[in-house]
RNA sequence: CGCGGGGUAGAGCAGCCUGGUAGCUCGUCGGGCCCAUAACCCGGAGGUCGGAGGUCCAAAUCCUCCCCCCGCAA
């Protein structure tokens, strides 16, 4: 089948995934529906959020679906008589009734180098387990979650600069790339897929609220990379005098005690420092509940006496 | 009417409860010290205290309404 023939079904919501539809869109690709989570009222205000995929879709006339429960609702489909369905970052999982639906099945972008961070976080994970590289896989959707075979990867390092925000965007980027390089070679039968192997799976699970609060049972490193994965939303925090005191940057400094675990051991225009149980952590961008998001030397300037304060 | 914090000099804050000539730190400008400096010392500029009404002899401060920012909840 050619490109152009075929029938596709784009499935994604955010930002990251518009991107790589818009390419696909531009690069040629016929797509008879879209297939995001609902727009839903967000903020203070409850505005309602369009989602980002669906711009793209409306801004190239494409049919927008948006169904709550993906689960219960996917008849629909059916009737656009689709070839494929491509799948990045949808954010529910797809029942097998809708996987059977399309004639060649259904893909998906997994941000990670897999059989590694099954799951929905392994963007996030990569950074938390302090990962050097990852990446993005294409895949075939099975009922069981991200263990279909593989038809490509492409690696991206992870640089120390790197958050979640930051290498969301990198890995968006590739995964263009690879489906762009792959689908013409797929849709002609010309590509086999390679199982993963058992052996090497490790997952990625969802991260829940309550795992925003950063232990310090951690290791430094370790806290490091939860502050860097949960960066920029919705920030890792801690609390400072009962208030969330988000951080979302920071830096290993050295192997030194010089204080309680927790405590901040320093507090001046050459650092904002934070002990932890094996060394000591640079915090250098921060934010306090009903405050603005801020460098730690101008957080530290208008906040007194920080110094000896101990997080919890 | 979802809950809560906040809007005071370019930046971050104090002052508000208990009205009475607007303060701290950083930055900035000028000068000094120094081999030198992001360090130190001296001096200066810079604010309709988010906006509109009201109370009062007098409002950043008390009352009413509005705007904006942020955290949470959904």
């Amino acid at each position: 089948m050619n490109k152009k023939d075929a029938r596709l079904i784009f499935m994604g919501t955010p930002e990251i995934s518009a991107h790589v539809f818009e390419r696909m869109i531009l690069d040629g690709y016929n797509f008879v529906g879209l297939i995001s989570q609902p727009d839903k009222p967000i903020g203070r205000k409850n505005e309602i959020e369009i989602s980002p995929t669906k711009k793209i879709a409306l801004k190239y006339g494409i049919p927008v679906f948006q169904p709550i429960k993906i689960r219960l609702e996917f008849e629909f489909v059916r009737e656009l008589k689709p070839d494929l369905i491509v799948t990045f970052a949808y954010g529910q999982i797809v029942p097998q009734g809708l996987l059977d639906i399309p004639t060649l099945g259904c893909i998906n972008l997994h941000g990670s180098l897999l059989p590694k961070l099954r799951g929905a976080s392994p963007v996030q994970f990569a950074l938390i387990n302090g990962d050097k590289k990852t990446g993005v896989t294409l895949m075939r959707m099975l009922k069981e979650m991200d263990a279909g075979e593989m038809y490509g990867k492409k690696e991206v390092q992870i640089s120390d600069e790197d958050n979640a925000t930051t290498l969301f965007n990198k890995i968006s980027l590739v995964a263009g790339d690879l489906i762009l390089e792959l689908l013409p070679d797929f849709l002609k039968g010309k590509i086999k897929g390679i199982p993963q192997n058992n052996d090497e799976v490790t997952f990625a699970s969802i991260i829940k609220p309550e795992q925003e609060k950063i232990s310090f049972d951690l290791s430094s490193k370790s806290i490091i990379g939860w502050i860097r994965g949960l960066s920029e939303k919705p920030g890792g925090y801690f609390l400072l005098n009962g208030k969330k005191f988000k951080v979302y940057n920071a830096k290993f400094l050295d192997d030194k005690i010089t204080g309680q675990v927790g405590e901040i051991v320093e507090a001046d225009k050459n650092g904002l420092i934070l002990q932890a149980k094996d060394g000591r952590i640079s915090l250098l961008e921060i934010q306090i509940e009903g405050k603005r998001k801020m460098d730690y030397k101008t957080f530290v300037n208008g906040y007194k006496d920080l110094k000896g304060i101990i997080l919890k």
